[in-house]
RNA sequence: GCGCCCGUAGCUCAGUCGGAUAGAGCACUGGUUUCCUAAACCAGGGGUCGCAGGUUCGAAUCCUGCCGGGCGUACCA
C-alpha cells in the first residue's frame, strides 16, 4: 500500500457527506426477511431470547446499511401449545378468585420444592387434581340435553377480565408457570381429569395433556370460544408490552409493526396440510400427518417424519413455519429469509427447507439461511440459570448489569453528576451484555460473566466506550484552547503520517468497509467487534505516543483527522451496527 | 446407532473456501503519569493447533479413521 493511496482513502472518508465513511451501498438491493427474537406469550423474556434478539438485530442493521430492504419478522409464540396453557391459566385464576385464595402461588412453590420427593409430589398433585375436578364439575351444567361448561363461573370471569385488563397483568406469568410446572410434575402419574370433547360430550383425559387438549380443540375452530380468545388477546398484548420495554432498553430495532406471530397463520394451517397431501408429500403415520423429506433418518434408520399435524389434530410449529414461509415469499416478496435461532433447531429447519423445496414453494433464487448460535453458559459451565434452576429473566439480568456498571462508575469517577453516572452506567451495563455476546463466535456456547464483560481491560464494551470518550475529550479540550477542528479538517489537503502509531491507525481505519463486509457475509458480529477492538487498541497506542493538541502546525491537522475518523468509525460501528450506546464522557 | 457442532497458550477465545516465524484478551513478571481521561500504554515469558494417517511445493485450515465434550434424533418450540 502506497502512502499516496492511504492518504487519498483517508481524505475520501473524511469528505463523505453521506455519513457512510466512504462505504458504498449495494447495486443489488434484495428483500431480506429476518426472523428473530420470537418470544413466547405469557412467558417473560429470559436469557434464552437474548442471543436471537440481539444477533438478529445486528444482522438487520448490517444488511440495511448495505442498502438492502430488510423486513423484520418477530414470529412470536402465540399459538401452539402455549395457547392452551394460557387458557388453562385463566381458568385457575378464575377458580382462585372463586375460592378467594391464589392457591397457584403457594402450590407452584411446593411443586418445585417437592420435585425430587416423589411421594409428597404425588400427594400434592392428587390434591390439586381433586380440587380441579370438583371446580370443573361445579361449573358444568346440562340443560335441554345440551352439555356446557364455564357458564357459571369461567365465562363471567373472562368477561370481567376483558374489561379490567390491568387487574390481571401481574397474575398471568405466575399462573402460566403453575400450569407448566404442574404438567411436568403429573407426567407419568396416571391421573386423569374430566373435560369435554369438541362434540361437547364429557370425556376423561390424562391430566398432563389437558392444555394440549384445549389447544387442539381451539385450533379446530370452535366458535363458542370467543371469550377465551378475548382473554388471550389481553395476555398477548401484555406480554408484548413487556417485550417492547426490553427491546427499547437493548436498543433493538423491533417495534409492534414487526410482530407477526404464529396466530397470524392459524387460518392457513389446514390448507398447508391439504396442499401437501394433494402433492402426495404428506401421509398419515401413527395417527399424525407427516412429510418424509428424503435423506432424513431416525434412530432405527427409518425415515424421519416432519410432523405437520399431530394425532390429536393440533398443528405445530412445523405447520406454522411452512405457512410463514409461504407468506414471506408470496406477500413479502422475500429474496432471502434469515432465521436466527439456537443451534438445537437445526434439524427442524433442514427439514422445513427440504419440505418447502419438495413442495415447489421455493424459486431457485430464493435463499434460505439458518443462522444458529450456541447456548449461554454460567460460570459453572452449565446453561445459565438461577440458583434454583430457573431461566434468568432478561429484565433482571439487564437491571443487574446496569447496577454493577453503576458501582464501577462511582468508583472511577465519583465527581460526575448523578444524572451523568446513571447515563454512563446504562450505556456501559447494557453495552457490556450485548458486546460480550457479539464478540464471541456465534456458533459456540459462551460463558456469561458480569466480571469479564464489565472489565475495563480486554475486548469489552467499557474498553471501547472509554477509547471513544477519550477521543471526544480531545475535541472538548481543543475548543477550550481555541482550536477550530472543523476548519482544520475542512482545509486539509495533505497528511503527514510519520510515526508508527499514526500509520498503524491510519491503515486500520481504511479497512472498516472490509470488516463490515466480512461480518455481514457470514452473519458474524464478532468480525465487526474484532475490528473495532483493534481500532480501539490502535487508537490507544496512538493516543499515548502522539500528542494531538500540542503537536506542531505540520502534524496537528493529520492527528486531528485520525481522531475524528476514529470517533466516527467507532460511533458508527457501536451505535449504528451493534446498537450499543456511546458516551461522550466516562 | 445416525446427524450436526466443538476440541488452538494456565483460563476465555479469534483465526478454518490452504500460503511465510499460529494471534488476542485475562492471569503472571517488569516498566510508563510536570503532557489531550492511568477505566490507559509499553515490554516479557508461555502453544507437539485433541490423536493418527492422507492430499499438497505448502495444512490449525481440505479428506479418512479414532478419542473426548455438547446438542439433536415422531407428535414442545
Amino acid at each position: 500500500m502506497t502512502d499516496a493511496f492511504l492518504q487519498q482513502r483517508l481524505l475520501d472518508i473524511n469528505s463523505d457527506l453521506a455519513e457512510r465513511l466512504g462505504i458504498e451501498k449495494t447495486d443489488n438491493p434484495e428483500n431480506i426477511v429476518v426472523d428473530f427474537s420470537g418470544p413466547n406469550i405469557a412467558k417473560q423474556m429470559h436469557v434464552g431470547h437474548l442471543r436471537s434478539t440481539i444477533i438478529g438485530d445486528c444482522i438487520c442493521r448490517m444488511f440495511e446499511f448495505a442498502g438492502h430492504n430488510v423486513i423484520r419478522q418477530n414470529h412470536i409464540g402465540d399459538w401452539g401449545t402455549q395457547f392452551g396453557r394460557v387458557i388453562l391459566g385463566f381458568w385457575h385464576l378464575c377458580m382462585a378468585d372463586k375460592h378467594g385464595n391464589p392457591y397457584y402461588l403457594s402450590e407452584l412453590e411446593k411443586l418445585k420444592e417437592y420435585a425430587k420427593d416423589k411421594e409428597r409430589l404425588e400427594e400434592l398433585c392428587c390434591k390439586i387434581r381433586d380440587r380441579h375436578e370438583q371446580d370443573y364439575l361445579a361449573d358444568v351444567y346440562e340443560e335441554h340435553g345440551e352439555y356446557g361448561d364455564g357458564k357459571r363461573h369461567f365465562g363471567p370471569f373472562l368477561a370481567k377480565v376483558a374489561s379490567e385488563e390491568h387487574d390481571i397483568r401481574e397474575k398471568i406469568q405466575p399462573v402460566y408457570q403453575f400450569v407448566s410446572t404442574l404438567e411436568d410434575s403429573v407426567a407419568g402419574m396416571g391421573l386423569s381429569i374430566p373435560t369435554r370433547n369438541s362434540q361437547k360430550e364429557p370425556i376423561s383425559i390424562p391430566y398432563e395433556s389437558l392444555s394440549r387438549h384445549i389447544t387442539a380443540m381451539l385450533q379446530r375452530g370452535g366458535h363458542e370460544d370467543v371469550q377465551e380468545r378475548e382473554a388471550w388477546k389481553i395476555a398477548k398484548h401484555d406480554t408484548l408490552e413487556q417485550c417492547q420495554k426490553i427491546y427499547d432498553l437493548l436498543k433493538v430495532t423491533l417495534t409492534e409493526k414487526d410482530v407477526r406471530g404464529e396466530s397470524e397463520y392459524k387460518d392457513d394451517l389446514p390448507g398447508i396440510v391439504e396442499d401437501l397431501k394433494k402433492l402426495g408429500l404428506a401421509k398419515e403415520s401413527e395417527g399424525a400427518t407427516c412429510v418424509f423429506p428424503e435423506g432424513f433418518l431416525g434412530k432405527e434408520g427409518d425415515p424421519l417424519p416432519f410432523i405437520i399435524r399431530k394425532s390429536d389434530g393440533a398443528f405445530l410449529y412445523a405447520t406454522t413455519d411452512l405457512a410463514a414461509m409461504k407468506y414471506r415469499i408470496g406477500e413479502l416478496k422475500a429474496d432471502r429469509i434469515i432465521y436466527v435461532t439456537d443451534a438445537r433447531q437445526q434439524l427442524h429447519f433442514k427439514m422445513l427447507f427440504a419440505t418447502a423445496k419438495m413442495a415447489g414453494w421455493l424459486d431457485d433464487d430464493i435463499e434460505l439461511c439458518h443462522v444458529t448460535f450456541g447456548t449461554m453458559m454460567g460460570t459453572d459451565g452449565r446453561p445459565f440459570k438461577t440458583r434454583s434452576g430457573e431461566n434468568v429473566k432478561l429484565a433482571d439480568l439487564l437491571t443487574e448489569a446496569v447496577e454493577q456498571a453503576k458501582r464501577v462508575v462511582e468508583e472511577k469517577n465519583a465527581e460526575l453528576s448523578d444524572e451523568q453516572k446513571q447515563e454512563i452506567a446504562k450505556a456501559v451495563g447494557i453495552g457490556a451484555v450485548k458486546y460480550a455476546d457479539f464478540s464471541n463466535n456465534r456458533t459456540t456456547d459462551y460463558v456469561f460473566s458480569f466480571d469479564k464483560m464489565l472489565a475495563m481491560e480486554g475486548n469489552t464494551a467499557p474498553y471501547m466506550q472509554y477509547a471513544y470518550a477519550r477521543v471526544k475529550s480531545i475535541e472538548r479540550k481543543a475548543v477550550s484552547k481555541g482550536i477550530d477542528i472543523a476548519a482544520e479538517l475542512a482545509g486539509i489537503k495533505k497528511l503527514s503520517i510519520t510515526e508508527g502509531a499514526e500509520s498503524d491507525l491510519a491503515k486500520h481505519l481504511i479497512r472498516y468497509g472490509e470488516a463490515i463486509r466480512l461480518a455481514r457475509a457470514d452473519c458474524k458480529p464478532n468480525c465487526l467487534t474484532a475490528y473495532l477492538f483493534d481500532l480501539a487498541q490502535k487508537f490507544s497506542s496512538f493516543y499515548n505516543a502522539c500528542p494531538v493538541l500540542i503537536a506542531g502546525e505540520d502534524k496537528r491537522p493529520t492527528r486531528l483527522l485520525l481522531c475524528d475518523l476514529t470517533a466516527r468509525t467507532m460511533k458508527h460501528g457501536l451505535n449504528e451496527l451493534l446498537g450499543i450506546e456511546t458516551v461522550e464522557q466516562m
